[in-house]
DNA sequence: TAAATTACCATGATATACCATAAATATACA
DNA sequence: TGTATATTTATGGTATATCATGGTAATTTA
């Protein structure tokens, strides 16, 4: 049995006109052993779908529910705007999910996706968009440095 | 029920035209006993490849997921550089992985690599730049610690 | 019944698991 | 202490399984 479930690694796969796309192996293998689905939305913040399992989300769910938190508020209206977006994506026997109109849409995908893992999360990115984002991090990152460093669990990497 | 699990020690093994690469066995038997898995990634300050085990992703994942929100970009950013980038690597009977190009490519490793063990973490060097990094890391101890400098001669140093 | 959606099959490319041998290390024994 | 033997480890080669992807049949739904 394992222990770890993340979704890891940069991943591109073809897109067909129907909209067909393998979801990667390692990601199938993490759905299937946890029992769960697959959960796609529109990004709030990048042009770009966002997937995880539909464990995570319920996890979401059941944290807005428990809190007591006066200043939650902006993050349970986030929380609706995704659920509201939200859709479970079922895969066939060759591992392929059918991405909406919509959600190809605002990822500005054509006939290739970047599978992007998030550890709990993952995402899927036109190439061109990627190639921006990560550059973006990068220097984000970089700036931010000194400070992860002091970090315990910070990467000297 | 072991105490520590410590990479250690430094190897040094061949690398196929295939990128095969056998891992120490010190190392394979510290993720055996852990029932964990490798997982490797670029170094984002050294030409060399980084490892650990999956365990201690998971734990960052975990660690992240609780301490920032579900919304922040910070963590976005976070998460895409490390596990975007992170990979898994199983390895077979005979204790071998299969390093990617890209990782090679990164580490500038041709047909030889250096593990190099770091505690919870180990690096995969060249020979070549393994060499420099050693130099480099003695000098800047060196500077650190005056009083151990007072021997012209830095043999045993 | 036409269109759209979903499930299944076929294939080439790639990656992975396995076998055999060589080298290195540890162990036993004289 | 030195030599022989056993055991583990490293490495080259190859068979096998897996994966991504194009195509098609079955099913739904409008």
């Amino acid at each position: 049995m394992r222990k770890t479930f993340l979704f890891m690694d940069t991943v591109t796969n073809k897109v067909d006109s129907k909209g067909r796309v393998s979801l990667p192996a390692d990601y199938r293998a993490i759905v299937k052993e946890l029992g769960s689905e697959i959960v796609c939305y529109r990004s709030l913040v990048s042009p770009c779908i966002e997937g995880c399992t539909e464990d995570l989300l319920e996890k979401l769910a059941s944290e807005i529910e428990d809190s007591n938190d006066f200043f939650s508020q902006t993050q349970d209206d986030l929380t609706n705007l995704i659920f509201g977006d939200a859709k479970r994506f079922t895969f066939d026997s060759t591992g392929r999910i059918v991405l909406s109109e919509k959600l190809l849409k605002h990822a500005q995908i054509k006939d290739t996706a970047v599978f992007v893992g998030k550890g709990r999360k993952f995402q899927i990115w036109s190439p061109q968009n990627w190639e921006k984002e990560e550059e973006r991090i990068r220097v984000e990152v970089m700036k931010k440095r000194p400070v992860l460093n002091t970090r315990k669990t910070g990467e000297n990497a």
